[in-house]
DNA sequence: GATGAATGAGTGTTCATTCAT
DNA sequence: TATGAATGAACACTCATTCAT
């Protein structure tokens, strides 16, 4: 025939069948790669499904409508990233016990890599987190907002303590937490965009360094200004 | 319901006149504002005209499509923004002089200064770059992320300048950078969201410390660890 | 008006179901009315989908777009066509044989009534060939063309044969088919225009007579020029 | 700048004075060409007032819509193809006199080439006739479809002048003008579409011989069927 | 439990047309 | 006369969601 007529004999019609909660789980699975993937408002429930192998109308078996997709997803994320978080190496100093630089700097390092490795275990979680959930819902963002004032809050914690020990100086926790954490999204932010193979603990050696230390040089041999 | 009422008698039905250039400007005022609180995909043409107190044909004479109007949009911040950051105070240094660290606190507190007063000359603005326009369109991602390296680029060529001139200490300019820049952006977040009232004076003063020294405390008596 | 009544009571709400080639089906019969009466820019989605009964996104469940279904359109019209014109009593002359003229005149007569009752047995399916559906967009005209040059190719081809035979005068045989093919299309289309009923037999005896004998006058005795 | 904002320097600022019945005309002559070009729905008024280097507000001075410029276009040519039609040639048979099939054919071919000539004075003009202006409006095809009735109506008109003078044979009239007009039509459509360069004597040679003596061979010497 | 089929409510966009200068 | 500016009314199209099986 001179004109192609269309024929689509490649979808699969077999029906899969399976338990409630692995249909849950997977759905939130393909629902987390393909928000990653085109943001929450880019990909479409006909994008998840497809991922999924399932038919739209099934999605609404187990989620309510699209949002409540997304917030099951935070929530689970949040429970991951706070339960990593709140099982960190604690601050656990002697009482008196005045730590140096050295030993301050080693110990941060161990404690952010804890999270990173946590936040890292796989990309699509912290894009979702950190660019595709952004903006998407009022009910979502609120539900970010919380994961966030969580590690916020652990991070305050930490430093309040710490300053009490003066393990470190007296500073604004609340804006020094704030500082850290927004460093460490744009730090992430940026492996994920380039793509690059990820150091974690090189990441958290330098990132440990900079926020114990600063920028400013010191030593032994603090250098005197030349007249 | 049977009867739709219409509600909404306040609508003049005057046409308004304006030359093209002040119409341009308004509409990107408007769309500011609209991306700004619903974000790119939420803010509907009908929304953004509805502000402008236009038509919705109107504002197709002045922009090709919707995403122009964003790609326009981060033009024109994108013009303000590296303009106001490259018009910053320089490190006018005079070669082989090391200045001290309160000397360098001020200063870097100076020039943090100079750009949040921009950013935050309006906050519709910040929350566009950092949250409505992030992950709307694949145009527009390229644009502001083009503003985003070109600020990046400019603190790491100052870092580097300053590790030559040995005022700061040796660090990885690269990641530095984004760790800085991540970190203001956290912070200005933070304060748009939670809309405080915004003392950018205090913000850069806080900054500029924590960058410079980081939270170990040092002082003329260096602290002795107590064992 | 202030009050918007709604009119069309006459609406039923409930959905009806069908199996998916039964709706293409008659979405594509609902189509081609829709394009013969108003053409294709004319008609719209909402005029087609009417027609059938369904929303109008429905359609867009079996049609990418409104080009689609035009294209669908005529992709199942060039089935018939082609198949009818290419199944046709072919010419099967004994080798060396030469027919009288009445003879090529009858045989011509029936092989024009196989085509017309296929063109002719809808008259949507005409107007849309003929008239709704030229210009209309340049994938149809591409399709629209193809059947065209099939037909006109078809018609070629026989007549070589038939030369070759000197069953028929030497000619130009593209010039011919073009001639001929064009004369058939006016005679439907004023046949469409007026609305008349048509005697497809007699068309086909009338379009014969002439294809084979022209207009000037032969017989037995050929008519003398008087002084 | 990194960032480049658009200018539009290159429309021309001036505006441009014109006799009204020049405009006019030269209005009629970009539709005649926006038309021929993207069809009558497929050109918009701006294509047309592009074409014609004026405002869009400016065409409705002259014309009351697009639907009146179509209608006043086709005026226009159907005055000139008419007046062509009918200063052609007359047929002048001295009463009695039985022309040979030779001198039919002369000067049928002489008829067509003055006829043919004026149609394809433009092609534009053709392709606005034969395809552009089809469909186009209620309106529009009747004002083109009394061009087709009057063409038709000189046609038959011939037919049965030359009918009774028994310079042809009986024929229906009413059909033959038809099918000749749609051969006529086709061919010129071939000729446009694919963009050849037009014999226009040729065309009316061909044309006139295959009218005149139809397809089957005929001679001083008529074949004889061998068995 | 699973899904193909169906859709309402909305979106961005176009374009002929009108208004004020 | 000419036009830049403005727009209503339409349109094609999308997508989350529901229904019937």
């Amino acid at each position: 025939m001179v004109f192609g007529l269309r024929t689509d004999m490649s979808v699969s019609k077999t029906r899969t069948y399976k338990a409630a909660d692995e249909r849950r789980a997977q759905i939130l699975d393909c629902a987390l790669h393909a928000f990653a993937e085109h943001g929450y408002h880019g990909a479409s429930i006909a994008d998840v499904c497809a991922r999924a192998g399932i038919g739209r109308a099934t999605l609404y078996q187990y989620f309510r409508d699209k949002r409540d997709v997304l917030v099951c997803l935070a929530e689970r994320i949040a429970v991951r990233v706070l339960d990593a978080y709140q099982h960190r190496t604690p601050w656990s100093l002697p009482p008196g016990y005045r730590p140096t630089e050295a030993q301050v700097v080693a110990f941060m390092q161990k404690r952010l890599a804890e999270v990173l490795e946590v936040v890292f275990e796989d990309a699509a979680t912290a894009r979702l987190l950190l660019t595709a959930g952004r903006g998407a819902d009022g009910v979502v963002d609120d539900l970010l907002g919380r994961i966030d004032r969580a590690i916020l809050g652990t991070i305050e914690a930490e430093l309040r303590v710490a300053m009490e020990a003066e393990a470190i100086r007296p500073l604004d926790a609340h804006f020094v937490a704030r500082f850290f954490l927004g460093g460490f999204e744009k730090i992430v932010l940026s492996y994920l965009e380039e793509g690059r193979p990820i150091d974690v603990h090189a990441i958290a050696r330098e990132a440990a360094l900079l926020e114990v230390c600063g920028i400013y040089p010191r030593g032994d041999a603090p250098p005197e200004p030349r007249h």
